[in-house]
This record gives structure tokens, sequence and C-alpha cells, in this order.
DNA sequence: ATTAGTGGTGTTTTT
DNA sequence: CACCACTAAT
């Protein structure tokens, strides 16, 4: 955003604060710790480490609630934080809100022993900032002229106030937003922000933008066609003067190996038509599909770059070493302490660490402290004396030195190396641990030229003193934008990426992947109404992003958790209009592939089965409807068949009691 | 007292 | 399939 920004304006970028409302809230933080009443070293908590921290509680408190998952309890704090409440201001309605918001209480206390900040919490203690300290506030007013905001349906209730009290006489916003793109609703993004935003602010005059100048005809077509179906919108028809171009093509495939290859096909065609391949982009619903994308772009030697998926900064090895990294640099950290006491394991257990504990309460300091007060006997107390040495050590060895190095020597001297050279598929954990050496290296670069370039803003921290000021920033970066990373060299690489990773970006050619009921609209949001408009948003967010060329394919089974399930095809391709679309279907690779399977049910399986069901064809029952057979079981009076019906979801039924008939035309094509 | 191995469970999207 | 909690083996 910040190079997009500097390209096209003719005046310096710097002093400019651009950023994610996280990034400015944390460099809020920053600047002005004390007054926020934060530790100057305070650490941003990802969400895995705010489960832990959540599990901690519920352990430590013997709170008795079986029934409430650790996550439920994460959802409840987030969104709390999200509407801008602590754990006194909630009404504790029930048992279970009860409960929960005691989680909250503790887990809020340790944050603020431990200086550890969530995500919601940096901007809900930024906006207490603001609106306690009155100096401050109008410092910031006065600093920040124009405020600019855009994707402003993505703003949650918090996010607003915050905005609220940034605003005064002497400055002015400007948002920018499009009620169809709201697509992050699961994390409390409120659409309702743009139309309180004209109320609260007092906007005068409201600029619809209907041109598009991205997508051709057919894909905007397409587009407004579907998005048509959500009632629940503000409402707009986009048009575009750049003709109609090519029809979207569609494509069904048996497999999803299948519709990987027949993408890679299409991709080499687009190649040698001069199409170039960062120019092209493959998007997938949720992050477990890009693997048999990513082994048939292996196999057909396409570069290609996947973004976020598991990142880096998120990886259990990195983040170990990163656990390491911060208690050098703050001996409270007590998550990042029990991340790595017995990691690699070193002889301490959940006893010991329970005596630590009980000793640190007594003698109210830290875990780190405690140790040296632990009297253990024999192996135990050896051990703990090991591991106190050891940060004694690494503590000296890398003072003052380059983050390079700093990190070098921990990932060797801690052991993790070592202990992963002994693991059987430790292979690639060690070769991320090399990288993050890389990655330290890269970031001090970086930061160098940043200095350099810009000594800007009054207000500036004072320097670090001992440990080495970039380990810091290091460590805050980690957290905080852990996915940007790897993206930036993406030159010349296909781009693979979620729909929700792709919004704000544009390609020429989009392939959009795993159009089937149950992946997209994904299962879990089709409980209520708007969780299927969401969905939709995000189906038509994946088809804006298009410019020239748009594939869609879907396939008919697809290996799910381990299970292979036979899905029907998205409800959102029968919302685009057939004129918009040219239909691949590969019928008689589909053809082939179900005759195969039945071939080798026949060869392989034990004995041929009694009936005339089997896996993949279309059957009708009664009370259900039309649906197709995903597996069958037993022989005789004890055959089951899997059915996923049309209209009732995935049953099992027996073929004794279940009036089955065999979908005719279906056969036919079979045979 | 610790660890490795086993069996049961729950699986979207992200700052 | 991956993660966790529990159990058996060291």
């Amino acid at each position: 955003m910040s190079l997009r920004i500097s390209n096209m304006l003719p005046v310096s970028t710097r002093g400019m604060w651009i950023g994610t409302f996280h990034g400015i809230c944390n460099r809020l933080l920053r600047l002005h710790f004390k007054d926020a009443n934060l530790p100057k070293s305070f650490q941003i908590l990802d969400s895995n480490d705010q489960i832990s921290i959540i599990k901690r509680v519920i352990k430590l408190n013997k709170i008795d609630i079986e029934k409430i998952s650790p996550k439920q309890i994460q959802y409840h704090i987030n969104s709390a934080k999200d509407n801008g409440l602590r754990s006194n201001q909630i009404d504790e309605v029930d048992e279970f809100t009860q409960h929960v918001n005691k989680v909250y209480r503790i887990y809020q206390s340790i944050c603020d022993v431990e200086g550890l900040v969530d995500f919601g919490e940096l901007i809900l203690r930024t906006y207490e900032l603001f609106k306690n300290n009155n100096a401050l506030r109008e410092h910031y007013q006065n600093r920040f002229k124009y405020l600019l905001v855009d994707e402003f349906q993505d703003t949650n209730q918090l996010q607003y106030n915050w905005l609220r009290l940034l605003v005064s006489k002497s400055n002015s916003i400007f948002a920018v937003g499009d009620d169809d793109q709201s697509i992050y609703g699961f994390r409390g993004a409120r659409s309702d922000n743009l139309s309180d935003f004209k109320r609260d602010f007092n906007v005068s005059n409201t600029v619809k933008l209907e041109q598009n100048y991205r997508s051709q005809g057919h894909i905007l077509e397409a587009a407004n066609a579907l998005i048509k179906n959500n009632v629940n919108r503000l409402g707009k028809d986009l048009w575009t003067s750049s003709g109609q171009g090519e029809q979207i093509k569609v494509l069904e495939a048996p497999s999803e190996s299948e519709e990987a290859n027949s993408i890679v096909r299409e991709i080499k065609r687009l190649e040698s038509h001069d199409h170039k391949l960062e120019d092209i982009a493959i998007f997938y619903r949720s992050n477990a599909q890009s693997r048999p994308l990513e082994q048939a772009l292996f196999r057909a030697g396409i570069a290609y770059k996947v973004y976020g998926g598991l990142r880096f900064f998120e990886r259990q090895e990195i983040k170990h070493a990163l656990a390491y990294l911060r208690l050098i640099l703050n001996p409270q950290d007590h998550s990042s302490f029990l991340r790595i006491i017995n990691f690699p394991p070193r002889g301490i257990g959940s006893k010991s660490i329970e005596k630590i504990n009980k000793i640190s309460e007594i003698k109210k300091c830290s875990l780190f402290e405690a140790l040296s007060f632990t009297d253990l006997s024999g192996k135990a107390a050896a051990s703990i004396k090991a591991f106190s040495a050891l940060f004694d050590k690494l503590r000296v060895d890398t003072e003052q030195k380059s983050l390079a190095f700093i990190i070098e020597t921990v990932i060797n001297d801690s052991g993790l190396v070592s202990h992963y050279e002994n693991d059987k598929d430790g292979f690639d954990r060690i070769e991320n641990l090399k990288e993050l050496i890389n990655a330290g290296a890269m970031f001090e670069i970086e930061e160098e030229q940043a200095l350099s370039k810009d000594e800007l803003d009054p207000i500036s921290t004072e320097s670090d003193s001992g440990q080495s000021n970039s380990l810091f920033s290091f460590l805050d970066h980690a957290s905080l934008e852990a996915g940007e990373t790897q993206a930036v060299d993406g030159a010349k690489a296909l781009q693979l990426m979620t729909v929700h990773a792709a919004k704000g970006l544009e390609f020429q050619t989009v392939f959009l992947t795993g159009l089937e009921e149950g992946l997209f609209p994904h299962e879990n949001s089709l409980a209520d109404f708007s969780g299927l408009e969401e969905e939709r948003r995000l189906m038509y967010v994946a088809v804006t992003r298009a410019k020239k060329n748009l594939n869609i394919s879907f396939a008919q089974s697809r290996m799910i958790h381990g299970q292979t399930r036979w899905n029907i095809s998205s409800r959102f391709l029968d919302e685009i209009p057939q004129k918009n679309i040219s239909r691949k279907t590969d019928h008689q690779l589909s053809q082939s592939h179900i005759n195969h399977s039945i071939k080798n049910q026949i060869i392989h399986g034990s004995k041929k089965s009694d009936h005339q069901f089997s896996a993949g064809k279309i059957v009708e029952h009664q009370k259900f409807g039309m649906g197709i057979i995903l597996q069958c079981e037993g022989q005789g009076p004890e055959a089951r068949v899997q059915i996923n019906f049309e209209n009732h979801g995935v049953k099992w039924l027996i073929l004794n009691f279940a009036k089955l008939t065999l979908d005719a035309s279906h056969d036919k094509n079979i045979n």
C-alpha cells in the first residue's frame, strides 16, 4: 500500500502514517507505552499464544467448564474487545457467560502482568489511551490533519469508535468501502459502519463508484448477477467501458487432482500465448486446498508462490526459537518461558514446572527468577541449573551482536537444531530455522535503510540499553506481520492464495477452484442466513479480482479430512447467467473416471456387492430427494450406503429400509 | 518422573 | 489428518 501511494503521489509519503489499525495502534503504544500503562517491551500475542494462555487459566484456576472449549472462550474475549468491552463491563446474564467471563478476567490480568497484548488489545488500549488522555488525543488530532480509511466495511465497532475519538474540528476524515465486499464478519467487522459513518460524521455528499476499471463485461455481469441474490446490501450496479471480453470458463473435474491437472494444462497454454505467470492467480476457499494444486504445479515445473497458509512465523520451530529470543529480552515473559522450559526435552517435566510455579507465586517473582529458589533433589535440580546457566550464557554471548548472529547462537546453543536433527521429519524444520537467520539479516538491512531515509516523527523512543534494539523490533514484526515476509519476492511466479487474501488485489487471469457445496459456500457458514450472504460476498470478491480471464472449477469428489467426499457443484455457479459462461464439462473424463472406480471395486473389492448401488451413482429417496452415493458397506441385510443428498446433507442409510431408486438417466451415462 | 506411544476428537476465513 | 490427553514403558 505504501509503495502504491508513493508511486501515485507527487509528494513524499514520509511523515504519513500508513498501516492497518493494528499496525498504527502498535506504533502508538510503542511511543506512549508509559501512558498506556504497558511495559516498554510488551509483546504481541497471536491466536495460538492466546489459546495457550486460556488453557493455562482454565487449568490453574480449575474452572469447571468441561463443555466450553478454549476456542469458544477465545471468541468471547475477542468479540468483547472488538466491541470495546472489558470483563467488568459484561453482563453475566447466565452461567455460561459467567464462566467464560471469569476466564476473560483472569486472562487479562495475566496479560497485564506479563506485558502481553493480543490483537484486540492493541486497539482497545489505544482507544482508552485517547479517551482518557486529553493532551495526547489533541496532539494526534492536530498531527493527523487528514484521516483516510480504506476497506471501511471491514472495520469493527471498536475501530469505529476509535476513529470518532480521533476526528475533531481540526481535522477531517475520508472513507472508502464496499458493503458487497464485507467478508470479515467472523472477526467483528460491521458493514453497517458504512451507513453509520454517513450519520455520525455528517457526511454531506457520498460518491458512488459504479464504473469498474478492472474487469471486462462477462466477468462483471456475473458478479452483478451473483450479488443481487443478497438481500442485505446497500445496492449498486457496476458497469465497464472496456468491452465484453471473454466468457467465464467453467470446468467440471472428477477429482481434486484432475481439477489441478486441468488448471496446469490451461496455465501452460496461456504461457505459450505470452501470458505472464505473475499475472495469473489461483484462489481457494480454505488453505488446505492448496496442497493438490501445489503438487500438480510442482510436477509441471511451474514456479508458484503460496500466500498465507501455515505462516512462517507460526510454525512451531520458529515459535520455539522466538520464545528463546523473547526470554532473553524479557525474563518476565511467562508464556515464552513455559514454551521452552522443557523444549527440547531436558528433564524438567510437569511436576517440576508446578513447583517452579508455586515458588514464583510465594516469592512474587517471575518464573525465571524462581528457578534459583527452587530446591529439588537430584536430576531435576541439575536440569534446572543447566537451564539457568544456558540463559546466562546466551545473554552474555548475544549482547551487542547482530541479529543474525543472535539467532544463530540461540538456535544452536538451545539445542533446537540438534533436537530436530534426531527427529525423523525434522529436516524442514532445520531449514526453517536457517531461514529465520536469513530473515533476521534481511530485517536488519531493511531497518537500516528505513532509518536513514526518514528520521521523521518528533516523538521518538529513547534508545535501548543493553540488548539490541533491532531484536526488539524484529520480534514485534514477527507477531504482527507474520504473513508479509514471504510475499515480497512474488516476482515471476504464479500466485496461490485464499479468497480472503485476494481482496484488494487484481490479476489478468484468475482460477477460482473448489466451487462445491460445503466448501464454497463453506458448510460451517450455512447455519444462518447472514453466513450464506457473507459467503456470497466472498464469491463476489473472488470473481471481481479477474481482469480478463476467469476460470471457475469444481470437482465431483474430494478428499476432506482423509475421507473421499462426493460433492455437488456450488449454488453460486447456478447464480451466474448462462450467457456469461462457457462450460467445459469434461464429460468424457468424468465418465471414464467413474467407470474406472467401479471397475476398481469389482477387481479389488473382495466380493462384488449383491446390490445395484455403488459410489458415484445418483439415487432418489422418497423423503430426502436426489443424492449421490459416497460409499457402500456390508452385504445382504446389513448393507449400508452413505449418500450426500442435495437438500439434506450426508446420511448413512440401510438399504433394506431406505427405498432408493437409481436415477436411470445417470445410469445410462455410465454404461 | 519423564517420555514415547496410543487412541479419541474436531476440523474456515485473519489482524 | 493433525492435535491433544491419557497411559504404559523407561
